[in-house]
DNA sequence: GTGTAGGCGGCGGGCCGACAA
DNA sequence: TTGTCGGCCCGCCGCCTACAC
C-alpha cells in the first residue's frame, strides 16, 4: 500500500490521480473474477494453476526465458548475476488470481509468492472454493478462422459437430432454422449472433459476427473457442496467431531492465523473507516456471540417466494433446556459469519424431513422462483425473472416457485405451 | 549481443525466431529515423534531449516516477534499497534515439547511459550530426480535437490561422477552392487530406480525415498538430489527452519488478561499470531525470534557500510556454529514509498563483529559474537560442524575435519584451 | 462439409449546406 | 470564426445463393 509520507511529496493532482486508478484496478479485480474453464480453455489443455496456498518450486531462469520471449530479446551479458538467489525456490502461493488482457484478451495469471524455507514454514491460507481450481472445460471447441471467416464479406462458418454438440438445439421446422444466440467472453462482454442453418447443410453466425471481428481485430489464422462451462454457459474465447502475439510494448523498461527486474525481485524477495508477484503468460512463457512440490518431488524421485525413454505432451494445432517420445541423451547445466546444478532444463534431448512442429531440446524431469515416475506413483496419477496436472498424469489413461471420447480429436493420433505401459511399448522401438 | 552459447540451449525455432525479431527490430531502428522536429512538436515545448556523447546526471528517483506514473501505481515497500546506487550517477550518454510508439504514436526516447567517475572520465563518441539536437519547430499548430472533428459525420475544422500559416497556399479563384494536402507522421505514413475553403468562410478537411481518425484511434480530447520542418516539410504528430494515456500494459512484469528492475539496473551498470539503457517518456514523466550536467552545474553553483524567489515553465493547453513564479517555503529530503541527502525535488515549494492546473509542491533546483542563477550565467542563456535547454535559459527574451511572435500565443500571458529582471520585478510581488 | 465468390439491398459514412454562438 | 446538425447520396457491409473441392 502507499504510504501517506510517500505521497505527501508527489503532485496533488498526480497523486488523486494514481490512488483513483489504483482502487479502480483493485476494485475491478475485485469484482471481475474471470470465469476458470474460459481462461483454461484460453490457455490451452496442457496449462494448469498451482492452488493458493501450496507449495510451489519457482525457476529465475523460467521466469528469464518468459520474459525473452515476451520481449522477443534475449538478455545480454551485463545482466548480473544473484548469487543469494538459488536456481528454484520454494515458496508458498499467497495469492493467484486469472486475468486477461483488455486489448488482446490475453490470458495471463497474476501470482503472489511468499519464500519459505522449508515444506513446513507455511502459512495456512484459507483456499478460495473453486477459483483457482485448474478445471479445463469438458465441452469445447476451437476453430482457426479462414479468410471468409475474418472477411467484412461474410460470417463465420460453424464446425457442423461444433454446433452440434455445443449450441442450443435449432428448431428446424423453422425456414431457415435459425435463433440468435447470445455468448459472454473473457471480460464478461455480451455477445449475439445470428445463428442459421442454410443449405447447403451448414452451421453459419451471420448477424453479430463482423461486430466481434472487429471489436477483437480477429485476422485469419487466430482462433475462436466457444464452450459450455459447469453450469451450462456458452463462453467464447480468442487466441491470437502465435506469429503477431503481443507486440513487444517497451517504451517504459528496457529489455535489459526487465530481465534484471525479475531476478532481483525474487532475490530480494528470498533475502528479505517477502512476498513477490510474478505474472504468468500461459501461451507465450516456452514453459511453466512455477511448479508444484508435489509434482517436482515426484519426479525428482528418481536420477534421471542418459538413455531413459521418456514422453512429453504437446498441445497440437486443433487444442488438443499430442504425446511425442524421445531419449535422454545427455544431462548437463543449461547455463553453467549463471545456474550451476540448475534443474531447469538440464535433461539433453532426442526425439523420435522430427520435423513440423519444433520441440525443445532440453527440458526439466517434471516436464516428462517415464516408465519410473508412473510406476512409482500410480495412485496419484489415477486421482488426478482431468483436474490439473496435465501432462504429469497419465493422460492415455483417460482416452477412453466419456468426457474425452465426447470431442473431436486431432486427426492421426491413436486412440490407445490400454494403460502407461502399453503406451509406451507401442510407441518405443 | 547474444552469445552463442546462451542460443544453443533455446528451443531452435524460438532462437531463430528471436534472432529475426531482433534483427528487424536494429534495422528498423537504423533506418528508421524520426524526424526530430516533429518528435519534439509531439514531446512538448518544454521538452529537451541530452546530446549522445554528453555528460549527464541521472537520478532514479525520477525514474522510478516515470514507472509510477506508467503504471498508475505507487511503489510498495517492498523495493529494496541499493546503498551503492547514489540519488545522482553521473554518466556519459552512449547513445540517444528518438522512437513512436507504433499503436499510440506516443513519444519516446531510449538512451544508454555509462556510468562515470568524473567529468575527465568520457570516451570520446562521435556526435551524429544534428539528429540528436533537440530542434523544435518554428512553425507548427496544435489543437484539441472537438466531437465533431473526431464524428464520423464530418471532416475537421482547420483553424484559420493554422490554415495560413501552414498549409500551402489556395487558389481562390476555384470554386470552391481547394487541394489535396499529402501529410507524414512520425512513423513515415503518408496521408492524403483534402482541404477545402467553404462557406461561412472557413478551412475544413474533409477526405481522407476519417481514415486518419480511425487508424490513430481518435478521440474528442485528444490533440492533432501539424508543423512545418526546416526543409518544409509538411508533418503531422498526435497528442493524447492525458485521461487515457496508455493501458497500464501489466501482464509482463509486476510493478514492483519494474521498480526494482530500474533501480537494479542502474545499481549494478553503476557498480560494474558497464552501461545500461533507460526510456523517457516526456509525456508520461513527471519530471525530466536525466539532466545535464552544464545545467546541473549552473543550477547548483548557488545555494538554495528558504524565502527564495523563482520561476518556472508549464504547457499551456495550447502547447505553449507559460511562467509561473512562487517561493521555496522548505529544503528538506523528499524521500529521507531511502534516498538521504538527496537534491531531487528537495525544494518545497509555493506558488503564486492557484487553481487551474496544479503544480508540484515540490521541485529541483535545476527545474526553476532564479534572479541568482540567471545573473551568474547570462551569456550561456544568450546563447541557447530556441536550441535545448527550454525553461533554464531565459526564453522571455526571446518572445520579440521574429520566431516567436510569428505564431499564435496562448491567450492572456502577457507579452514580455524585457528582460528577465524585469520580468520578475513585474510578476512578483 | 466447408471455403470462397457473385449478387444486391440497406444503412451509415461522409460531403454539403444552414445556423448559432 | 468555428462547433454542431439536418439532408442526402453512394459506397461498402453483410446477408443471401451458388459453386468448387
Amino acid at each position: 500500500m502507499a504510504s501517506s509520507k510517500a505521497k505527501s511529496g508527489v503532485l496533488r493532482n498526480a497523486a488523486a490521480l494514481l490512488d483513483e486508478m489504483q482502487l479502480l484496478a483493485e476494485t475491478q479485480g475485485a469484482k471481475m473474477v474471470i470465469n476458470s474453464e474460459l481462461w483454461h480453455a484460453c490457455a490451452g489443455p496442457l496449462v494448469c494453476l498451482p492452488q493458493r496456498g501450496s507449495l510451489v518450486y519457482y525457476f529465475p531462469q523460467g521466469h528469464s526465458e518468459q520474459v525473452a520471449a515476451t520481449t522477443k530479446k534475449i538478455p545480454n551479458s551485463r545482466i548480473p548475476n544473484y548469487p543469494n538467489l538459488p536456481s528454484q525456490l520454494l515458496c508458498q502461493v499467497h495469492n493467484i488470481t486469472m486475468h486477461a488482457d483488455k486489448d488482446t484478451d490475453e490470458v495471463y495469471a497474476q501470482m503472489t509468492l511468499q519464500p519459505v524455507n522449508s515444506e513446513t514454514d507455511v502459512f495456512p491460507i484459507p483456499a478460495l472454493g473453486t477459483y483457482t481450481k485448474s478445471k479445463h472445460p469438458t465441452e469445447y471447441f476451437c476453430k482457426n478462422l479462414t479468410a471468409s471467416d475474418t472477411s467484412t464479406h461474410g460470417g463465420f462458418s460453424v464446425p457442423r459437430r461444433a454446433a452440434e454438440k455445443l449450441f442450443p438445439q435449432l428448431d428446424y421446422s423453422m425456414q431457415p432454422p435459425n435463433q440468435e444466440l447470445i455468448v459472454r467472453d473473457l471480460h464478461d462482454n455480451m455477445w449475439t449472433f445470428r445463428h442459421i442453418y442454410r443449405q447447403p447443410k451448414r452451421h453459419l453466425l451471420t448477424t453479430g459476427w463482423s461486430l466481434f471481428v472487429g471489436a477483437k481485430r480477429l485476422k485469419a489464422g487466430d482462433s475462436v473457442l466457444f464452450i459450455r462451462d459447469e453450469k451450462s454457459q456458452l463462453l467464447l474465447g480468442v487466441r491470437r496467431a502465435t506469429r503477431q502475439q503481443t507486440t513487444l510494448s517497451s517504451s517504459v523498461l528496457s529489455t535489459d531492465s526487465m530481465h534484471i527486474g525479475v531476478l532481483a525481485a525474487a532475490a530480494h524477495a528470498a533475502s528479505s523473507g517477502s512476498s513477490f508477484t510474478i505474472y504468468y503468460n500461459p501461451r507465450t512463457s516456452p514453459s511453466p516456471f512455477v511448479i508444484p512440490l508435489a509434482r517436482y518431488n515426484k519426479a525428482t524421485y528418481l536420477q534421471p540417466s542418459v538413455g531413459m525413454r521418456f514422453a512429453m505432451m504437446f498441445e497440437t494445432e486443433e487444442s488438443s494433446k499430442r504425446r511425442y517420445t524421445g531419449t535422454v541423451v545427455g544431462i548437463s547445466d543449461y547455463d553453467p556459469m549463471r545456474w550451476p546444478n540448475s534443474k531447469w532444463r538440464n535433461l539433453q534431448v532426442e526425439w523420435d519424431e522430427h520435423g513440423y512442429g519444433e520441440r525443445p531440446k532440453r527440458v526439466s524431469i517434471w516436464g516428462i513422462e517415464t516408465p519410473e515416475n508412473t510406476l512409482l506413483f500410480p495412485s496419484s496419477t489415477l486421482n488426478s483425473k482431468r483436474q490439473c496436472l496435465p501432462g504429469y498424469g497419465v493422460p492415455g489413461l483417460e482416452i477412453g472416457s466419456p468426457t474425452m471420447s465426447s470431442f473431436p480429436r486431432a486427426q492421426g493420433i491413436p486412440i490407445v485405451t490400454c494403460n502407461i505401459f502399453q503406451l509406451l511399448d507401442q510407441n518405443w522401438p
